[in-house]
DNA sequence: CCCCGTATCTCTACGGTGTAGAGCTACAGC
DNA sequence: GCTGTAGCTCTACACCGTAGAGATACGGGG
């Protein structure tokens, strides 16, 4: 029984902190939030599961690494465009993007890391805010204002991915039909709108709705703190027609 | 040892699902989320572990109930209020207030119940989105354009509390301190911003942001959907046709 | 009166959890 | 070859959610 006695199809290799955080992920991706313990992680690597500690302090900590890891390819904006709302419209996208390439992860996300100012702590989250409160500034914001709409956005984006991943379960067919019927048997007196519009309600796109929002966001950010003309705000209503994805 | 022979304090009186629910709270109140256990609830009621699943199925559905017992004071919306703005202040403020009563719990709100569209199940829930859609629907707003304002709406509110949460630790004066201290520490060529403002980024004010949220979600509602003064229904009937696809 | 069905609550037990603490194993450098 | 150390494992503990069977008390019909 050496030490290369027997090696799975890769598993007996060297093991470091980012490939426990990534065999985590892959569990919560596969079956679920639920489902990832200490020791499930464990046997997923083929180790015992106290092993898992010496490359993470606690689980709280595996959780906020795992939230770290989805969001870490997450891009920064262009500081010297002029266009910060196309700039913004694409940091969000993104931001949607990968977090729903996760689905199960999507409430770490939102909920991670906890009791933190601003949700900082990771080198690279200060580096996406910094960028985007550079970028307002030079559109004009005043510091104020432009940490209030970093604020605003941030919020706004884990709330809506928060509905959309609630929005969107796992069979959405056999949901959507259950739900209608749910709602078509309202007391049609009591409820008369919500007895009538079921086809509406079922009918749920995440990305429009994403993009409906930053829509209401900036026009709203340009009527209350930006009154004279940033940019051209046609171009970038145009470009909103051709969403990501 | 009849029934009646060991009453504690007011302990051992009758008991139903409310007092459950409520005792629960309770914990999560005093004592964080983490620490709320059936055991720790049964103890708190004087009861068996076992007793808690006489009123609630699992514990999944006592997360819930916790949940709507919060929101259940929830104010409803005046639906024949032309002042649809105020209106909707007065329900996200309201909607605020509940929620920081129990801050241990927001991320229940936030996050409960899970995997179902559009966030209800329960008749309450329902209840609120029939009467913000019904008022919308009065101020002029097409259908799909209300519901996708109340889905906005629902959007940041969640994520503002959430975020709010988070900026409001338990010992406000130390982790501020230590916050703005780790900004200072930041290379300054590198976050140039960041290790220059934190005397603003400690400074904290949620309902501020909130109503400034507010301002912003209503300023650009009017511009992107209802720029003409509301109600006359031709003109909406002709908006919607461009508007929601 | 007893008897019994039912509602309420308790006991016991099972398989799971996070993780503390001590011990094992294999290799690097002297 | 010896020793220190890095990486890993073993054992154990206290706690968790909850299944299933049993206790206990009570109201109503014989």
């Amino acid at each position: 029984m050496s030490t290369t006695d027997r090696f799975g199809p890769h598993s007996r290799g060297k093991i470091d902190r980012e490939y426990v955080v990534s065999a985590a992920l892959c569990i919560v991706d596969r079956t679920g939030l639920d489902s990832l313990s200490i020791r499930s992680l464990a046997a997923s690597i083929d180790r015992d599961p106290m092993t898992v500690y010496r490359y993470l302090p606690t689980k709280e900590a595996l959780l906020d690494a795992i939230a770290d890891s989805i969001l870490s390819p997450l891009v920064t904006v262009d500081v010297t465009d002029a266009d910060w709302q196309g700039q913004l419209r694409m940091f969000a996208r993104h931001y949607r993007c990968l977090a729903l390439e996760h689905p199960h992860a999507v409430i770490l996300l939102s909920t991670r890391p906890h009791r933190t100012p601003l949700g900082l702590g990771t080198t690279r989250s200060l580096r996406s805010l910094e960028s985007v409160l550079a970028l307002l500034i030079n559109a004009g914001f005043t510091a104020p204002e432009a940490l209030s709409t970093y604020r605003l956005l941030k919020s706004f984006l884990r709330g809506h991915l928060l509905s959309e991943t609630q929005e969107m379960p796992e069979n959405p067919d056999e949901t959507g039909d259950r739900l209608s019927l749910a709602l078509r048997r309202l007391p049609v007196d009591e409820f008369p709108l919500l007895s009538t519009l079921p086809p509406l309600i079922t009918a749920y796109d995440g990305a429009h709705e994403l993009e409906r929002g930053l829509d209401v966001l900036f026009a709203g950010l340009v009527r209350t703190v930006v009154p004279a003309e940033a940019v051209t705000p046609a171009e970038s209503a145009r470009k909103s027609a051709l969403s990501l994805e």
